[in-house]
DNA sequence: GCAAAAGTGTTTCGTTTACACCCATGC
DNA sequence: GCATGGGTGTAAACGAAACACTTTTGC
């Protein structure tokens, strides 16, 4: 295979794909980003992603690539569009497909499998290899558009979230503040969100209660990390407190409520 | 350059552009479509575009396909997306990235440059090469949400349009029916629409003008041939009336306006 | 002169915004 | 017990929607 080569009539670029990951903290809106090994732009961070194999769709080799590079196996991406500039890399044509993914706060919080790969808020991105610096700022203009039509704020948060959290969410994509009060009433109104009863709550998020395994798995399916404190990186990432009370995200009635509303969900 | 081949490590896709031209004759939004000459898909319609040379960015490329296969020279396309299946072409692995255009009624009328080169209402689309149909259906989709956020109705109206015009493509593209009387006043308020002085209007409009070089250059700069009888191709376009208040689209208010509201403009 | 389309204001209703206090938790 | 953040209702302002008649144009 090393030795392989290909040929064609015409000239072709080569196609990459490009992976944008956001994630929140609590606090802040994060981006993922790896540190180049190799040249060109060796040691500069750029987002995960490579080259298309042939029998892939874009989206699909986006997944993998963001699998081999950090160790995320998500499952939902979306397009953000094609950047053919025809210098974007020094090497040869280079064409890339960019998506960007949403990761839960566990994920983000046990996601350093990847060595080099690491989490950075959005205003202490350093300056990005290639086009990159230019593609998270489209990237970035599409998700505050998305957000508007997009279950976005879900994607973000763990499955069970309380509403200043997401309040948070809102503010930090958005970039603007909401009066609290209004906030709670537009989010309840919806009927979106789903109250979990605190008797349900798995042990380790209060005092006394028996843990039963069905809590584990109705709740934190496929993302367990986030109840072992080991993960958890940072001061403001204590989280596994009582404190507020805790909704859940209803994909049904969230897709009513968009067909009710034109499929938007305004803020 | 006929037996010249090009050779690469790795396998790479064939990269391609295609253009959803839309155009609007006063009463149903239309896509023109060429009829293709080659297999594969020998005389099925398809979009306008085709292979991107390695010196132009998607962009350019789409704009030079689209002049060489339909005459038409437009300046702003949209990138709508990439479109990656693996089968999609079956001659080898086809990427094709999409852009939608915004076609002037006049352009729509005069463009029949291209024999092949035909304008379908959108209703009356037939089965598409490829998986165009697919593009189709997401392309409408963009343009029903980039129509809140950009000047689309503008780019496709001639230069001076009236405000049921406007209103009739409105509802042509979202497929929604308005009240007059909200949308002239909506439209009014907000101050994006200038008057056009009935005086200033050129001869063949009125009956007893004199025509004046001015007046055309200022009202159809490169779209003169609005004013000729020769390209009105249909009965429903004789639009060369004296009936109805003229406006023309104030780019400078509209800027002004989308950023007090949030860069939209609802409807 | 008749039919079709253009043009215009007001009222009602729903949504958004602004705003203040009490309660629970963590230190 | 103090500071921080969670949780709730009401009133005013604004924007959207509903609605009918007169005028102009084209035939």
């Amino acid at each position: 295979m090393e030795t392989q080569k290909y040929t064609y009539d015409y000239p072709r670029p080569a196609v990459t794909t490009d992976c944008v990951v956001f994630g929140f903290d609590g606090r802040d809106l994060k981006v993922l980003l790896i540190e180049r090994g190799l040249e060109p732009y060796k040691g500069a961070w750029a987002f995960p992603g490579g080259f298309l194999n042939m029998d892939e769709t874009a989206e699909q080799g986006a997944l993998r690539e963001l699998k081999e590079e950090t160790g995320l196996d998500l499952r939902y991406i979306k397009q953000v569009g094609a950047f053919s500039d025809v210098d974007r890399d020094p090497r040869t044509r280079v064409i890339t497909i960019a998506f960007y993914a949403l990761a839960k706060k566990a994920e983000v919080q046990g996601g350093d499998d990847a060595a080099k790969a690491q989490w950075f808020a959005l205003n202490e991105v350093p300056r990005l290899a290639f086009d990159h610096d230019y593609i998270l700022r489209k990237t970035m203009q599409k998700l505050r558009e998305d957000i508007h039509f997009e279950p976005i704020g879900f994607g973000l948060l763990d499955k069970e979230f309380t509403i200043p959290e997401l309040q948070r969410l809102y503010e930090a994509i958005l970039g603007v503040h909401f009066d609290r009060r209004n906030f709670y009433k537009k989010m309840l109104q919806t009927g979106i969100l789903d109250e979990v009863d605190d008797d349900d709550r798995p042990a380790f998020f209060g005092e006394h209660h028996e843990m039963r395994s069905m809590d584990i798995g109705a709740l934190f399916g496929g993302l367990a990390k986030e109840a072992h404190p080991s993960y958890s990186a940072r001061p403001d990432d204590d989280s596994r407190r009582k404190k507020g009370t805790r909704f859940s995200f209803n994909k049904k009635r969230y897709d009513e409520f968009k067909e009710d509303n034109n499929f938007k969900l305004e803020f």
